[in-house]
RNA sequence: GGCGGGUUGCCCGAGCGGCCAAUGGGAGCGGACUGUAAAUCCGUCGCGAAAGCUUCGAAGGUUCGAAUCCUUCACCCGCCA
C-alpha cells in the first residue's frame, strides 16, 4: 500500500490515525467525526451480540478500535447484547433459529469476561460494560410501540438491503424489528451515559444510522457514527476462516498456537492492511515494517510482528512466548531429537497433544491425534506423501511404528502436509 | 384458490429406469515449486482395509433393478385469479 501523503507530524490526531489505518468506511460526516474524535473525551459505544460462546477475530477489529479510542482519551461503553442476542439481526441467508434465553445469558457472561481485559477501568475515561437487556427487558409492548416504533417509517425499514433480500424468502416480524432495538440502544446510552458516538462493522451501517436518526427524532443528540471495513483476503476467500472453522478469541476454542499461526500465515498482500487495522504500533513503525516486508517478503517480518502482537494482546505475554517457541521448535531446521523434553512437550502441547496408552499404527496415530477425521483420510494423506512422523515422510500405511521412534521415550511428532502438527504422548 | 417449474454430495450445478457413489466448476485436502506466502501445475475429494454399507427434500409404492416412474406430504420459485 502506497501513501503519498506527507510524513506524519510528531503528534498525529486520532482521526487522522484512523483514516490512515483505513478504519473509517462510512460515517455520519467526516468533519463532525473529526471534531468529535479529536475533541475532549467523549463516550462512545460498540456492541457485540452473543451468538456464540466467544468472540472471534471478525469482532477483533471492533475490540481493538475501541481500545484505540480509549487510549486517545475517549470513554468506551462496551455493549453485550443480552436483548438483541435473543432476537437476531436478519441475515441474507435466512431466518435464524432462536437460542434459548438461558443460553444467551451464558454467552453474555462469557463475552463480558472476554471483553474486559481490552479496556481500562481507571481514570476519567474508565470503560464500562453494559447490557441492553437492562433497558430492553423491562420495557412493555405498549411502551415499545409508542416510544420506539412510532419513530420508524416502515417504508424506510423495507428499503434496507437485507430486508429487501429477505422479502421474497420471508422474514419474521421478530428479525424485522431488530433494528428498533439497536436504535433504541443508542438512545438509551446517550440518555444514560451521554454516549455521542457509535461504531461497528460496515455490515451494521443500517442499524447504526437507524440509531442516529432515532436519537434525533427523540429530540436528543446530535450523535455521530462510523463503521470499520470488513477485513478481506486477497485470494477471495473469507477472512477469519480456517479448515477448522472460525478463529475464536477463547483459547479453549482456538488454541493460542493456532491463533498465532493464523496471523503468521497471512498473505503478503494482506499483511500490511492487517497491521494497520489491528496493530497499536505507530505509523512510523508500521511504515518501516511495510517497507521491509515489501523488500524481503521471505523474511516475514510483518507476519511475525502481527502474530506476536495480537497473540500477546489476546492471550498474554507468557502464552505468546510459548507459542513462538513451539513454532520455532516445530518449524525449525534442527532435528526434533535435539529438543529437550521440556521444549518438545511444550511445543506439542501448543500444537495439540493427545495421550495414548498404547502405540497404534500410523493410520491410527494420524486419526487419534486429530490431524485427520477418518482412517480413510489418513490413508489418503499417507498415499499422497503428506504424512510425517518426527518430520520423516511416512512411506506407506503399513509402516511400522516402534518404541524406538519415540522421542525421549514417549513423544511422537506427527505432521500433515507442510504445517499441521500434532503430538502424541505415550503413557507408561 | 387454479396451473406450471423446482428440491442432487460443503457450495454451484449436470443427470431423467441399469454402464451412477452419481459429469463439470468452486471450496477443501495432499504433492511439486517456494518463504509455514501467492500464482501455477499434478493428484485427491461419502463411510469402510475389504466384501460391502449409507446418499440425490420426507414417507410410501411400481420394477429383477430407481437420483431417474407413481402416490402423498413439506418447502421454494414462476404465471393466472
Amino acid at each position: 500500500m502506497t501513501d503519498t501523503s506527507p510524513p506524519p507530524s510528531e503528534r498525529e490526531t486520532l482521526f487522522d490515525d484512523l483514516r490512515w489505518r483505513g478504519l473509517i468506511q462510512d460515517s455520519t460526516g467526516l468533519d463532525e467525526l473529526r471534531a468529535l474524535l479529536d475533541g475532549p473525551g467523549a463516550a462512545f459505544y460498540v456492541g457485540f451480540d452473543p451468538t456464540a460462546p466467544s468472540l472471534h477475530i471478525g469482532n477483533l477489529m471492533q475490540v481493538v478500535t475501541a481500545r484505540r479510542l480509549q487510549l486517545a482519551g475517549h470513554r468506551p461503553l462496551l455493549l453485550v447484547g443480552g436483548a438483541t442476542g435473543q432476537i437476531g439481526d436478519p441475515k441474507e441467508s435466512g431466518e435464524r433459529v432462536l437460542n434459548p434465553p438461558e443460553v444467551v445469558a451464558g454467552w453474555v457472561a462469557r463475552i463480558r469476561e472476554q471483553l474486559a481485559p481490552f479496556v481500562s477501568y481507571q481514570g476519567a475515561n474508565a470503560a464500562q460494560l453494559v447490557n441492553n437487556l437492562d433497558w430492553t427487558g423491562e420495557m412493555s409492548v405498549v411502551q415499545f410501540l409508542r416510544d420506539v416504533g412510532k419513530h420508524f417509517p416502515i417504508n424506510r425499514m423495507l428499503a434496507r438491503e437485507v430486508v429487501r433480500a429477505r422479502l421474497e424468502s420471508g422474514v419474521s416480524f421478530t428479525e424485522f424489528s431488530y433494528q428498533l432495538l439497536q436504535a433504541n440502544d443508542f438512545f438509551e446510552l446517550h440518555r444514560r451515559y451521554g454516549c455521542q458516538l457509535q461504531f461497528g462493522g460496515s455490515d451494521q451501517w443500517g442499524n447504526i444510522t437507524a440509531g442516529v436518526d432515532f436519537v434525533r427524532r427523540r429530540g436528543a443528540g446530535p450523535v455521530e457514527a462510523f463503521t470499520t471495513p470488513l477485513a478481506t483476503k486477497s485470494d477471495g476467500t473469507k477472512f477469519g476462516k480456517t479448515e477448522g472453522g472460525a478463529i475464536w478469541l477463547d483459547s479453549e476454542l482456538t488454541s493460542p498456537y493456532a491463533f498465532y499461526q493464523f496471523w503468521f500465515n497471512a498473505d503478503d498482500r494482506d499483511v500490511a492492511h492487517y497491521l494497520r487495522y489491528f496493530s497499536f504500533r505507530s505509523r512510523a513503525e508500521l511504515e518501516a515494517l511495510e517497507k521491509e516486508a515489501a523488500e524481503r517478503p521471505a523474511a516475514r517480518v510483518a507476519q511475525r510482528a502481527l502474530a506476536e502482537e495480537l497473540t500477546t494482546l489476546v492471550h498474554g505475554e507468557r502464552e505468546m512466548a510459548q507459542v513462538v517457541a513451539a513454532s520455532q521448535a516445530l518449524f525449525g531446521r534442527g532435528s526434533l531429537a535435539e529438543l529437550s523434553p521440556a521444549t518438545l512437550r511444550a511445543a506439542l502441547t501448543e500444537a495439540g497433544l493427545v495421550h495414548l496408552d498404547e502405540l497404534p499404527d500410523v493410520v491410527g496415530l494420524l486419526k487419534e491425534s486429530g490431524l485427520v477425521p477418518s482412517n480413510k483420510e489418513a490413508r489418503r494423506v499417507i498415499a499422497e506423501g503428506g504424512a510425517y512422523l518426527n518430520n520423516n515422510r511416512v512411506s506407506s500405511a503399513d509402516a511400522v511404528v516402534t518404541p524406538a521412534d519415540l522421542l525421549h521415550g514417549r513423544y511422537l511428532v506427527l505432521r500433515r502436509g507442510k504445517r499441521s502438527f500434532a503430538g502424541v504422548e505415550l503413557r507408561k
